[in-house]
DNA sequence: CTGCATCCTCCTCGATACTG
DNA sequence: CAGTATCGAGGAGGATGCAG
């Protein structure tokens, strides 16, 4: 696109607000979650609903529309009795994958560091050292 | 842990829920903006209010404070009339900052791609073939 | 098994007004 | 300039019951 950044200074600032389109699309409490669990392949309603410990069906029903709505993953019927229904991540679906690995890669590094500076920050004073 | 996964099925799997972590530190509204508008250098209060669109007082406040307490920024105040307050990335908000990049990244790739799968999805009728 | 509809609760966030 | 306090609306999300 345009934004390829010809000047030096505003290299890592290509536009205002792609941040936020992105958490219009993974942001909420259980999109990264399902797309984690259909890294390794296909994955049954129930399945999910198990590996994603404390997600309601509704939760699961409405992010799996959400994402299915996006183009990351695509769901699948199998017209029979009883119902079976596989969802699977799409070419896209696996592309955020990967692009989402850094982000849990750095909070695997960096979490303990979080709790310490957190414990730290509560521990503080500072209100008042006049 | 006793999540090593020395199985190599797992090990895109490390463990169950270190998305939700991160979540709770920069999935809400704001923090990922502001680390963005910081990632060129220290700047104030009302520099980062004017750059980021949209933003409360109130709001700005909050997220900073977040990202303060998890060690992701500083805080410097220069004891002066007006008051004059820097937030800066420490070296784990700039590793953040490089954690997000290839997320963004995709965003920018595949933004375009989510639009139309929406409109798709939106104009189904798929409700009822039979 | 998979999914929808309803109700209800809590939390996030915005608007406003006030302080040092 | 920087920040706090309070209020209120809105949406996310949990519980439950029903259906194909």
């Amino acid at each position: 696109m345009t934004t390829a950044g010809s000047e030096s200074r505003s290299a890592q600032q290509e536009d205002p607000c792609r941040t936020r389109e992105v958490l219009d699309i993974v942001g909420d409490k259980w999109s990264l979650l399902v797309v984690r669990n259909l890294s390794q392949g296909p994955r049954r309603f129930t399945e999910l609903k198990r590996a994603i410990d404390g997600i309601s069906q509704r939760m699961l029903t409405v992010t799996l529309r959400s994402l299915e709505r996006d183009g990351i993953l695509t769901r699948t019927v199998r017209n029979v009795m009883p119902p079976h229904v596989s969802y699977e991540l799409t070419p896209m679906g696996k592309t955020l994958r990967q692009a989402t690995a850094p982000l849990l890669e750095w909070s695997t590094i960096h979490l303990a560091h979080i709790d310490a500076a957190r414990a730290t920050y509560d521990a503080r004073p500072d209100t008042s050292p006049a």
